[in-house]
DNA sequence: TCCGAAATTTCTGTCGACAAATAAAATACA
DNA sequence: TGTATTTTATTTGTCGACAGAAATTTCGGA
Protein backbone atom coordinates (compact mmCIF):
# COMPACT_ATOMS: atom_id res chain seq x y z
CA UNK A 1 0.00 0.00 0.00
CA UNK A 2 2.11 2.52 -1.14
CA UNK A 3 -0.59 5.27 -1.51
CA UNK A 4 -1.25 4.94 2.40
CA UNK A 5 0.44 7.58 3.39
CA UNK A 6 -0.05 8.93 7.17
CA UNK A 7 -3.29 11.27 8.08
CA UNK A 8 -2.66 14.76 7.33
CA UNK A 9 -3.69 17.34 10.19
CA UNK A 10 -4.64 21.04 9.20
CA UNK A 11 -1.90 23.47 10.72
CA UNK A 12 -2.96 24.52 14.03
CA UNK A 13 -5.94 22.86 13.83
CA UNK A 14 -7.67 26.08 13.89
CA UNK A 15 -8.85 28.57 11.44
CA UNK A 16 -8.05 26.33 8.31
CA UNK A 17 -8.15 30.15 6.86
CA UNK A 18 -10.37 30.46 3.49
CA UNK A 19 -8.39 29.66 0.21
CA UNK A 20 -5.55 28.47 1.80
CA UNK A 21 -6.79 25.19 0.96
CA UNK A 22 -5.76 23.69 -2.29
CA UNK A 23 -2.23 25.97 -1.70
CA UNK A 24 -1.59 23.61 1.22
CA UNK A 25 -2.78 20.14 -0.86
CA UNK A 26 -0.95 22.04 -3.48
CA UNK A 27 2.72 22.05 -1.36
CA UNK A 28 2.04 18.46 0.80
CA UNK A 29 1.53 16.42 -2.22
CA UNK A 30 4.22 18.64 -4.36
CA UNK A 31 6.66 17.82 -1.73
CA UNK A 32 5.63 13.86 -0.96
CA UNK A 33 6.48 13.54 -5.00
CA UNK A 34 9.89 15.20 -4.74
CA UNK A 35 10.96 12.94 -1.85
CA UNK A 36 10.00 9.87 -3.77
CA UNK A 37 6.85 9.13 -0.94
CA UNK A 38 4.30 9.06 -3.84
CA UNK A 39 6.55 6.84 -6.14
CA UNK A 40 6.24 7.24 -9.97
CA UNK A 41 3.38 6.16 -11.33
CA UNK A 42 1.29 5.64 -8.02
CA UNK A 43 -2.60 7.21 -8.94
CA UNK A 44 -3.96 10.23 -7.80
CA UNK A 45 -7.58 9.58 -6.62
CA UNK A 46 -9.59 12.68 -5.99
CA UNK A 47 -12.09 10.96 -3.60
CA UNK A 48 -8.79 9.50 -1.04
CA UNK A 49 -7.34 12.83 -1.60
CA UNK A 50 -10.24 14.53 -0.69
CA UNK A 51 -10.87 12.39 2.84
CA UNK A 52 -7.46 12.61 3.79
CA UNK A 53 -6.89 16.54 3.73
CA UNK A 54 -10.88 16.82 5.21
CA UNK A 55 -11.62 18.80 1.92
CA UNK A 56 -13.89 18.83 -0.98
CA UNK A 57 -12.98 17.63 -3.89
CA UNK A 58 -12.40 21.04 -5.44
CA UNK A 59 -9.94 21.86 -3.81
CA UNK A 60 -7.76 18.98 -4.71
CA UNK A 61 -8.46 19.33 -8.14
CA UNK A 62 -7.41 22.76 -8.25
CA UNK A 63 -3.72 21.42 -6.58
CA UNK A 64 -3.76 18.63 -9.50
CA UNK A 65 -4.00 20.38 -11.95
CA UNK A 66 -1.21 23.18 -10.57
CA UNK A 67 0.79 19.79 -10.29
CA UNK A 68 -0.10 18.73 -13.78
CA UNK A 69 1.12 21.96 -15.30
CA UNK A 70 4.22 21.43 -13.66
CA UNK A 71 4.61 18.28 -15.19
CA UNK A 72 5.04 16.60 -11.52
CA UNK A 73 1.62 14.53 -12.60
CA UNK A 74 0.33 13.31 -15.77
CA UNK A 75 -3.42 13.22 -16.40
CA UNK A 76 -4.98 10.51 -18.17
CA UNK A 77 -8.38 12.17 -19.64
CA UNK A 78 -11.44 10.39 -17.69
CA UNK A 79 -9.03 8.22 -16.27
CA UNK A 80 -6.62 8.22 -12.87
CA UNK A 81 -4.17 10.55 -12.33
CA UNK A 82 -0.85 9.84 -11.32
CA UNK A 83 2.58 10.93 -10.39
CA UNK A 84 4.74 11.62 -13.60
CA UNK A 85 7.29 8.97 -14.30
CA UNK A 86 11.22 9.74 -14.04
CA UNK A 87 11.91 10.20 -17.83
CA UNK A 88 14.92 8.03 -18.20
CA UNK A 89 15.09 8.37 -21.98
CA UNK A 90 15.37 12.03 -22.00
CA UNK A 91 18.10 12.51 -19.49
CA UNK A 92 20.75 14.37 -21.71
CA UNK A 93 18.04 17.19 -22.10
CA UNK A 94 17.41 17.13 -18.06
CA UNK A 95 21.78 17.23 -18.05
CA UNK A 96 22.01 20.27 -20.40
CA UNK A 97 19.65 22.11 -19.15
CA UNK A 98 20.54 21.75 -15.75
CA UNK A 99 24.24 22.51 -16.58
CA UNK A 100 23.55 25.32 -18.17
CA UNK A 101 21.16 26.58 -15.26
CA UNK A 102 24.24 26.28 -13.29
CA UNK A 103 26.25 28.47 -15.32
CA UNK A 104 23.91 30.87 -16.26
CA UNK A 105 23.01 31.08 -12.93
CA UNK A 106 26.02 31.78 -10.92
CA UNK A 107 27.50 34.01 -13.81
CA UNK A 108 23.97 36.80 -12.82
CA UNK A 109 24.85 36.24 -9.74
CA UNK A 110 28.49 37.01 -9.74
CA UNK A 111 27.48 40.01 -12.14
CA UNK A 112 24.54 41.31 -9.67
CA UNK A 113 24.45 40.20 -6.33
CA UNK A 114 24.16 42.46 -3.48
CA UNK A 115 26.13 41.90 0.55
CA UNK A 116 22.68 40.10 1.92
CA UNK A 117 22.82 37.90 -1.09
CA UNK A 118 26.30 36.52 -0.12
CA UNK A 119 24.86 36.07 3.62
CA UNK A 120 22.20 34.14 2.31
CA UNK A 121 24.61 31.68 0.39
CA UNK A 122 26.39 31.27 3.58
CA UNK A 123 23.54 30.32 5.88
CA UNK A 124 22.78 28.00 3.30
CA UNK A 125 26.07 26.55 2.83
CA UNK A 126 26.11 26.30 6.24
CA UNK A 127 23.16 24.29 6.48
CA UNK A 128 24.66 21.86 3.15
CA UNK A 129 27.95 21.70 5.23
CA UNK A 130 26.12 20.53 8.26
CA UNK A 131 24.06 17.54 6.61
CA UNK A 132 27.18 16.78 4.74
CA UNK A 133 29.05 16.14 8.34
CA UNK A 134 25.73 14.19 9.76
CA UNK A 135 26.08 12.03 6.52
CA UNK A 136 22.44 12.80 6.49
CA UNK A 137 21.51 12.05 2.79
CA UNK A 138 17.93 13.19 2.32
CA UNK A 139 19.15 16.98 3.71
CA UNK A 140 22.12 16.65 1.86
CA UNK A 141 20.12 16.79 -1.11
CA UNK A 142 17.38 19.15 0.04
CA UNK A 143 20.21 21.64 1.20
CA UNK A 144 22.01 21.67 -1.78
CA UNK A 145 18.89 22.61 -4.21
CA UNK A 146 18.32 24.78 -1.85
CA UNK A 147 22.19 26.55 -1.90
CA UNK A 148 21.96 27.07 -5.60
CA UNK A 149 18.37 28.12 -5.47
CA UNK A 150 20.07 30.90 -3.36
CA UNK A 151 22.60 31.57 -6.30
CA UNK A 152 19.95 31.72 -8.57
CA UNK A 153 17.68 34.43 -6.81
CA UNK A 154 20.53 36.35 -6.56
CA UNK A 155 21.45 36.65 -9.99
CA UNK A 156 17.82 38.10 -9.86
CA UNK A 157 16.60 36.71 -13.36
CA UNK A 158 13.16 35.46 -12.50
CA UNK A 159 12.77 33.06 -15.89
CA UNK A 160 16.23 31.15 -14.82
CA UNK A 161 15.35 30.86 -11.31
CA UNK A 162 12.06 28.88 -12.68
CA UNK A 163 13.80 26.95 -14.83
CA UNK A 164 16.03 26.13 -12.28
CA UNK A 165 14.16 25.30 -9.55
CA UNK A 166 11.85 22.74 -11.57
CA UNK A 167 15.42 21.34 -12.92
CA UNK A 168 16.36 20.75 -9.26
CA UNK A 169 13.92 19.36 -8.26
CA UNK A 170 13.67 16.30 -10.99
CA UNK A 171 17.54 16.79 -9.89
CA UNK A 172 16.22 15.99 -6.02
CA UNK A 173 13.78 13.31 -7.27
CA UNK A 174 16.39 11.67 -8.93
CA UNK A 175 19.24 11.54 -6.58
CA UNK A 176 16.43 10.20 -4.41
CA UNK A 177 16.79 6.95 -5.81
CA UNK A 178 20.29 6.15 -4.79
CA UNK A 179 20.86 8.16 -1.69
CA UNK A 180 21.81 4.67 -0.60
CA UNK A 181 24.43 4.50 -2.44
CA UNK A 182 25.90 7.64 -1.47
CA UNK A 183 29.65 7.60 -0.61
CA UNK A 184 31.21 10.40 1.40
CA UNK A 185 33.92 11.62 -0.77
CA UNK A 186 31.60 13.76 -3.15
CA UNK A 187 30.01 15.48 -0.47
CA UNK A 188 32.97 16.60 0.89
CA UNK A 189 34.06 17.91 -2.61
CA UNK A 190 31.29 19.72 -3.25
CA UNK A 191 31.47 21.58 0.16
CA UNK A 192 34.74 23.11 -1.10
CA UNK A 193 33.48 23.80 -4.37
CA UNK A 194 30.84 25.33 -2.79
CA UNK A 195 32.76 27.74 -0.82
CA UNK A 196 34.94 28.60 -4.13
CA UNK A 197 31.72 29.68 -5.79
CA UNK A 198 31.13 31.84 -3.15
CA UNK A 199 34.37 33.34 -2.99
CA UNK A 200 34.05 33.31 -6.66
CA UNK A 201 30.46 35.36 -7.02
CA UNK A 202 31.54 37.34 -3.91
CA UNK A 203 34.72 38.67 -5.69
CA UNK A 204 32.61 39.61 -9.11
CA UNK A 205 34.63 37.08 -11.04
CA UNK A 206 32.11 36.45 -13.50
CA UNK A 207 34.85 33.72 -15.26
CA UNK A 208 35.66 31.86 -12.69
CA UNK A 209 32.52 31.65 -10.99
CA UNK A 210 31.47 30.03 -14.60
CA UNK A 211 34.05 27.86 -14.64
CA UNK A 212 33.15 26.38 -10.98
CA UNK A 213 29.42 25.90 -12.05
CA UNK A 214 30.49 24.13 -14.98
CA UNK A 215 33.04 21.79 -13.11
CA UNK A 216 30.22 21.09 -10.27
CA UNK A 217 27.82 20.86 -12.61
CA UNK A 218 30.11 18.32 -14.37
CA UNK A 219 30.37 16.24 -11.14
CA UNK A 220 26.59 16.07 -10.74
CA UNK A 221 26.42 14.58 -13.90
CA UNK A 222 28.59 12.05 -13.71
CA UNK A 223 27.88 11.26 -10.49
CA UNK A 224 24.32 10.53 -11.48
CA UNK A 225 25.49 8.82 -14.36
CA UNK A 226 27.88 6.48 -12.63
CA UNK A 227 24.71 5.47 -10.02
CA UNK A 228 22.53 4.98 -12.88
CA UNK A 229 25.22 2.65 -15.01
CA UNK A 230 26.35 0.86 -11.91
CA UNK A 231 22.03 0.08 -11.02
CA UNK A 232 21.36 -3.36 -12.95
CA UNK A 233 17.72 -2.93 -12.00
CA UNK A 234 18.22 0.13 -15.07
CA UNK A 235 15.22 -1.63 -16.67
CA UNK A 236 13.06 -1.60 -14.10
CA UNK A 237 13.06 1.96 -14.50
CA UNK A 238 12.54 2.22 -18.12
CA UNK A 239 8.67 3.19 -19.23
CA UNK A 240 7.78 1.09 -21.61
CA UNK B 1 -15.87 48.35 -22.91
CA UNK B 2 -12.60 46.49 -22.97
CA UNK B 3 -13.76 42.66 -21.62
CA UNK B 4 -16.89 42.81 -24.03
CA UNK B 5 -15.07 40.49 -26.54
CA UNK B 6 -17.56 38.70 -28.89
CA UNK B 7 -19.18 35.49 -27.94
CA UNK B 8 -18.05 32.10 -28.61
CA UNK B 9 -20.11 28.93 -29.84
CA UNK B 10 -18.74 25.73 -28.96
CA UNK B 11 -17.30 24.57 -32.00
CA UNK B 12 -19.16 23.07 -34.36
CA UNK B 13 -22.20 23.41 -32.54
CA UNK B 14 -22.23 19.45 -31.83
CA UNK B 15 -20.55 17.09 -28.91
CA UNK B 16 -18.94 19.93 -26.81
CA UNK B 17 -17.24 16.70 -25.69
CA UNK B 18 -16.82 15.76 -22.18
CA UNK B 19 -13.52 16.85 -20.77
CA UNK B 20 -12.65 19.59 -23.33
CA UNK B 21 -14.37 22.26 -21.80
CA UNK B 22 -11.35 23.74 -19.57
CA UNK B 23 -8.92 23.27 -22.69
CA UNK B 24 -11.25 25.17 -24.48
CA UNK B 25 -11.52 27.91 -22.81
CA UNK B 26 -8.04 27.80 -21.65
CA UNK B 27 -6.65 27.90 -25.17
CA UNK B 28 -9.31 30.76 -26.39
CA UNK B 29 -8.06 33.06 -23.23
CA UNK B 30 -4.77 32.02 -23.43
CA UNK B 31 -4.90 33.74 -27.22
CA UNK B 32 -6.79 36.31 -26.21
CA UNK B 33 -4.21 37.54 -23.48
CA UNK B 34 -1.28 37.05 -25.69
CA UNK B 35 -3.33 39.26 -28.98
CA UNK B 36 -3.76 41.91 -26.21
CA UNK B 37 -7.71 41.59 -27.26
CA UNK B 38 -7.97 41.36 -23.20
CA UNK B 39 -5.91 44.06 -21.98
CA UNK B 40 -3.09 43.68 -19.32
CA UNK B 41 -4.79 44.96 -16.18
CA UNK B 42 -8.81 43.62 -17.21
CA UNK B 43 -10.29 41.58 -14.67
CA UNK B 44 -11.33 37.89 -15.56
CA UNK B 45 -14.86 37.69 -14.06
CA UNK B 46 -15.83 34.05 -13.30
CA UNK B 47 -19.48 34.13 -13.74
CA UNK B 48 -18.71 36.59 -17.29
CA UNK B 49 -16.97 33.99 -18.31
CA UNK B 50 -18.94 31.48 -17.52
CA UNK B 51 -22.02 32.84 -18.99
CA UNK B 52 -19.84 33.72 -22.14
CA UNK B 53 -18.93 29.90 -22.74
CA UNK B 54 -22.22 28.34 -21.54
CA UNK B 55 -20.02 26.72 -19.20
CA UNK B 56 -20.25 26.20 -15.08
CA UNK B 57 -17.38 27.77 -13.12
CA UNK B 58 -15.82 24.78 -12.21
CA UNK B 59 -13.87 24.40 -15.57
CA UNK B 60 -13.34 28.24 -16.07
CA UNK B 61 -11.98 28.08 -12.90
CA UNK B 62 -9.31 25.46 -14.07
CA UNK B 63 -8.41 27.11 -16.75
CA UNK B 64 -7.85 30.01 -14.70
CA UNK B 65 -5.84 27.87 -12.64
CA UNK B 66 -3.57 26.78 -15.59
CA UNK B 67 -3.28 30.76 -17.05
CA UNK B 68 -2.23 31.93 -13.32
CA UNK B 69 0.75 28.91 -13.03
CA UNK B 70 2.21 30.42 -16.25
CA UNK B 71 1.91 33.81 -15.37
CA UNK B 72 -0.30 34.74 -17.71
CA UNK B 73 -2.98 36.15 -15.19
CA UNK B 74 -2.60 37.37 -12.16
CA UNK B 75 -4.94 36.63 -8.74
CA UNK B 76 -5.67 38.68 -5.89
CA UNK B 77 -6.78 36.33 -3.09
CA UNK B 78 -10.52 36.34 -2.43
CA UNK B 79 -10.69 38.99 -5.22
CA UNK B 80 -10.47 39.64 -8.64
CA UNK B 81 -8.17 37.94 -10.94
CA UNK B 82 -6.68 40.48 -13.88
CA UNK B 83 -4.40 39.92 -16.50
CA UNK B 84 -1.03 40.01 -15.68
CA UNK B 85 0.69 43.30 -16.51
CA UNK B 86 3.91 43.50 -19.06
CA UNK B 87 6.38 44.14 -16.78
CA UNK B 88 8.68 46.32 -18.38
CA UNK B 89 10.30 47.35 -15.07
CA UNK B 90 11.89 43.67 -15.95
CA UNK B 91 12.46 44.32 -19.73
CA UNK B 92 16.42 43.16 -19.05
CA UNK B 93 15.64 39.99 -17.66
CA UNK B 94 13.76 39.17 -20.13
CA UNK B 95 15.84 39.75 -23.00
CA UNK B 96 18.76 38.43 -21.15
CA UNK B 97 16.20 35.30 -20.98
CA UNK B 98 15.21 35.50 -24.20
CA UNK B 99 18.50 35.95 -26.64
CA UNK B 100 20.01 32.77 -24.47
CA UNK B 101 17.29 30.83 -25.48
CA UNK B 102 17.47 31.66 -29.49
CA UNK B 103 21.00 30.86 -29.30
CA UNK B 104 20.62 27.42 -27.18
CA UNK B 105 17.91 26.33 -29.47
CA UNK B 106 19.09 27.20 -32.57
CA UNK B 107 22.67 25.39 -31.54
CA UNK B 108 21.11 21.96 -30.50
CA UNK B 109 18.84 22.24 -34.15
CA UNK B 110 21.90 22.32 -35.99
CA UNK B 111 23.06 19.60 -33.76
CA UNK B 112 20.12 17.12 -33.93
CA UNK B 113 17.96 18.00 -36.63
CA UNK B 114 16.66 15.40 -38.96
CA UNK B 115 15.35 16.58 -42.44
CA UNK B 116 11.55 16.32 -41.85
CA UNK B 117 12.74 19.45 -39.41
CA UNK B 118 14.19 21.44 -42.30
CA UNK B 119 11.11 20.81 -44.50
CA UNK B 120 9.03 22.03 -40.95
CA UNK B 121 11.32 25.48 -40.73
CA UNK B 122 10.57 25.99 -44.19
CA UNK B 123 6.97 26.01 -44.30
CA UNK B 124 7.03 27.91 -41.49
CA UNK B 125 9.33 30.41 -42.67
CA UNK B 126 7.26 30.59 -45.96
CA UNK B 127 4.49 31.94 -43.85
CA UNK B 128 6.41 34.43 -42.52
CA UNK B 129 7.50 35.63 -46.11
CA UNK B 130 4.12 35.70 -47.30
CA UNK B 131 2.99 37.99 -43.69
CA UNK B 132 5.68 40.51 -44.50
CA UNK B 133 5.25 40.43 -48.40
CA UNK B 134 1.54 41.00 -46.90
CA UNK B 135 2.55 43.94 -44.58
CA UNK B 136 0.36 42.13 -42.08
CA UNK B 137 1.91 43.02 -38.78
CA UNK B 138 0.04 40.69 -36.69
CA UNK B 139 0.25 37.88 -38.96
CA UNK B 140 4.24 38.49 -38.99
CA UNK B 141 4.70 39.21 -35.65
CA UNK B 142 2.63 35.59 -34.77
CA UNK B 143 4.55 33.80 -37.40
CA UNK B 144 8.13 34.98 -36.40
CA UNK B 145 7.19 33.16 -32.87
CA UNK B 146 6.14 29.92 -34.42
CA UNK B 147 9.32 29.86 -36.99
CA UNK B 148 11.58 30.02 -33.86
CA UNK B 149 9.61 27.49 -31.98
CA UNK B 150 10.14 25.29 -34.70
CA UNK B 151 13.50 25.80 -34.59
CA UNK B 152 13.57 24.66 -30.71
CA UNK B 153 11.14 21.63 -31.47
CA UNK B 154 14.31 20.54 -33.77
CA UNK B 155 16.88 20.83 -31.00
CA UNK B 156 14.77 18.19 -29.02
CA UNK B 157 15.17 19.45 -25.76
CA UNK B 158 11.52 20.29 -24.14
CA UNK B 159 12.98 22.26 -21.13
CA UNK B 160 14.64 24.97 -23.49
CA UNK B 161 11.33 24.77 -25.61
CA UNK B 162 8.58 25.15 -23.10
CA UNK B 163 10.97 28.23 -21.35
CA UNK B 164 11.40 29.37 -24.87
CA UNK B 165 7.45 29.19 -25.48
CA UNK B 166 6.63 31.23 -22.77
CA UNK B 167 9.23 34.13 -23.84
CA UNK B 168 8.25 34.22 -27.30
CA UNK B 169 4.68 34.86 -26.00
CA UNK B 170 5.63 37.15 -23.89
CA UNK B 171 7.50 39.33 -26.76
CA UNK B 172 4.42 38.53 -29.11
CA UNK B 173 2.21 40.44 -26.17
CA UNK B 174 5.20 42.84 -26.14
CA UNK B 175 5.43 43.53 -30.10
CA UNK B 176 1.40 43.40 -30.44
CA UNK B 177 1.61 47.07 -28.64
CA UNK B 178 3.79 48.36 -31.21
CA UNK B 179 2.23 46.85 -34.37
CA UNK B 180 1.15 49.81 -35.74
CA UNK B 181 4.99 51.47 -35.82
CA UNK B 182 6.61 48.70 -37.97
CA UNK B 183 7.74 49.72 -41.16
CA UNK B 184 9.32 47.70 -44.08
CA UNK B 185 12.79 47.71 -43.60
CA UNK B 186 13.32 45.31 -40.23
CA UNK B 187 11.28 42.28 -41.52
CA UNK B 188 13.05 42.28 -44.57
CA UNK B 189 16.30 41.18 -43.12
CA UNK B 190 14.58 39.12 -40.75
CA UNK B 191 13.55 37.11 -43.92
CA UNK B 192 16.93 37.03 -44.68
CA UNK B 193 18.44 35.87 -41.59
CA UNK B 194 16.08 33.67 -41.09
CA UNK B 195 17.42 31.88 -44.64
CA UNK B 196 20.50 32.33 -43.11
CA UNK B 197 19.59 30.57 -40.09
CA UNK B 198 17.46 27.61 -41.90
CA UNK B 199 20.98 27.12 -44.14
CA UNK B 200 23.30 27.06 -40.97
CA UNK B 201 21.09 24.58 -39.12
CA UNK B 202 20.77 22.32 -42.37
CA UNK B 203 24.88 22.61 -42.70
CA UNK B 204 25.10 21.00 -38.84
CA UNK B 205 27.48 24.18 -38.41
CA UNK B 206 26.67 25.11 -35.02
CA UNK B 207 28.81 27.92 -34.34
CA UNK B 208 27.56 29.85 -37.67
CA UNK B 209 24.10 29.04 -36.21
CA UNK B 210 24.96 30.29 -32.91
CA UNK B 211 26.25 33.47 -34.67
CA UNK B 212 23.04 33.72 -36.64
CA UNK B 213 20.48 33.75 -33.88
CA UNK B 214 22.58 35.85 -31.41
CA UNK B 215 23.12 38.46 -34.34
CA UNK B 216 19.00 37.93 -34.66
CA UNK B 217 18.58 38.57 -31.03
CA UNK B 218 20.50 41.79 -30.90
CA UNK B 219 18.02 43.12 -33.71
CA UNK B 220 15.09 41.74 -32.26
CA UNK B 221 16.35 43.87 -28.16
CA UNK B 222 16.96 47.05 -29.99
CA UNK B 223 14.35 46.80 -31.93
CA UNK B 224 11.99 46.66 -28.83
CA UNK B 225 13.91 49.19 -27.15
CA UNK B 226 13.83 51.48 -29.86
CA UNK B 227 10.20 51.41 -29.94
CA UNK B 228 9.98 51.38 -25.90
CA UNK B 229 12.34 54.55 -25.89
CA UNK B 230 10.07 56.51 -28.13
CA UNK B 231 6.80 55.84 -26.68
CA UNK B 232 5.92 59.20 -25.31
CA UNK B 233 3.44 57.69 -23.28
CA UNK B 234 5.80 55.34 -21.51
CA UNK B 235 4.54 56.34 -18.05
CA UNK B 236 0.81 55.09 -19.10
CA UNK B 237 2.57 51.45 -19.14
CA UNK B 238 4.48 51.37 -16.38
CA UNK B 239 3.36 48.97 -13.18
CA UNK B 240 2.85 51.29 -10.08
C1' DT C 1 -12.10 -24.29 -18.54
C1' DC C 2 -11.65 -20.34 -21.44
C1' DC C 3 -13.28 -16.40 -24.08
C1' DG C 4 -16.44 -12.60 -25.23
C1' DA C 5 -20.52 -9.67 -24.16
C1' DA C 6 -23.41 -7.45 -20.78
C1' DA C 7 -23.85 -5.41 -16.28
C1' DT C 8 -21.80 -3.14 -12.43
C1' DT C 9 -18.77 -0.27 -10.16
C1' DT C 10 -15.57 3.34 -9.79
C1' DC C 11 -13.86 7.73 -10.82
C1' DT C 12 -13.59 11.90 -13.37
C1' DG C 13 -15.83 16.22 -15.39
C1' DT C 14 -19.41 19.35 -14.66
C1' DC C 15 -23.11 21.57 -12.31
C1' DG C 16 -25.83 24.54 -9.05
C1' DA C 17 -25.80 26.28 -4.41
C1' DC C 18 -24.10 28.18 -0.10
C1' DA C 19 -20.87 30.82 2.94
C1' DA C 20 -16.93 33.84 3.76
C1' DA C 21 -14.56 37.91 2.26
C1' DT C 22 -14.14 41.99 0.01
C1' DA C 23 -15.89 46.07 -2.45
C1' DA C 24 -19.58 49.38 -3.01
C1' DA C 25 -23.43 51.92 -1.38
C1' DA C 26 -26.11 54.03 2.06
C1' DT C 27 -26.62 56.14 6.29
C1' DA C 28 -25.38 58.73 10.47
C1' DC C 29 -22.87 62.25 12.52
C1' DA C 30 -19.94 66.34 13.17
C1' DT D 1 -20.50 69.30 3.19
C1' DG D 2 -17.17 65.88 4.41
C1' DT D 3 -15.99 61.75 6.99
C1' DA D 4 -16.75 57.49 9.63
C1' DT D 5 -19.72 53.52 10.12
C1' DT D 6 -23.14 50.34 9.00
C1' DT D 7 -25.56 47.92 5.37
C1' DT D 8 -25.89 45.90 0.94
C1' DA D 9 -24.14 43.64 -3.03
C1' DT D 10 -20.90 41.29 -5.66
C1' DT D 11 -17.51 37.69 -6.16
C1' DT D 12 -14.62 34.15 -4.77
C1' DG D 13 -13.71 29.54 -2.32
C1' DT D 14 -15.82 25.37 -1.07
C1' DC D 15 -19.24 21.89 -1.00
C1' DG D 16 -22.33 17.88 -2.25
C1' DA D 17 -24.48 15.76 -6.16
C1' DC D 18 -25.24 14.01 -10.75
C1' DA D 19 -23.97 12.24 -15.39
C1' DG D 20 -20.65 10.25 -18.61
C1' DA D 21 -16.39 7.13 -19.42
C1' DA D 22 -13.42 3.56 -18.26
C1' DA D 23 -12.20 -0.23 -15.84
C1' DT D 24 -13.84 -4.26 -13.51
C1' DT D 25 -16.71 -7.90 -12.65
C1' DT D 26 -20.30 -11.08 -13.79
C1' DC D 27 -22.51 -14.04 -16.70
C1' DG D 28 -23.40 -17.00 -20.76
C1' DG D 29 -21.79 -19.92 -24.50
C1' DA D 30 -18.41 -22.97 -26.71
Amino acid sequence: MARDTTQVKAEGTETPKRGSGSAHVYKVLRNEIIDLALAPGSPMDELQLAERFSLSRTPIREALVRLSVEGLITTLPNRATIVSNIDFLNLSQFFDALTLMYRVTTRLAAGHHNPDDIARMRAKQEEFTRAVDARDALALIATNRDFHLEIARAGGNNYYTELFTRLLDENRRILRLYYSSFNDELPRRYVIEHDQMIAAIAARDIEEADRLASAHAEQIVTQIQSYITADKRVNAKLPL
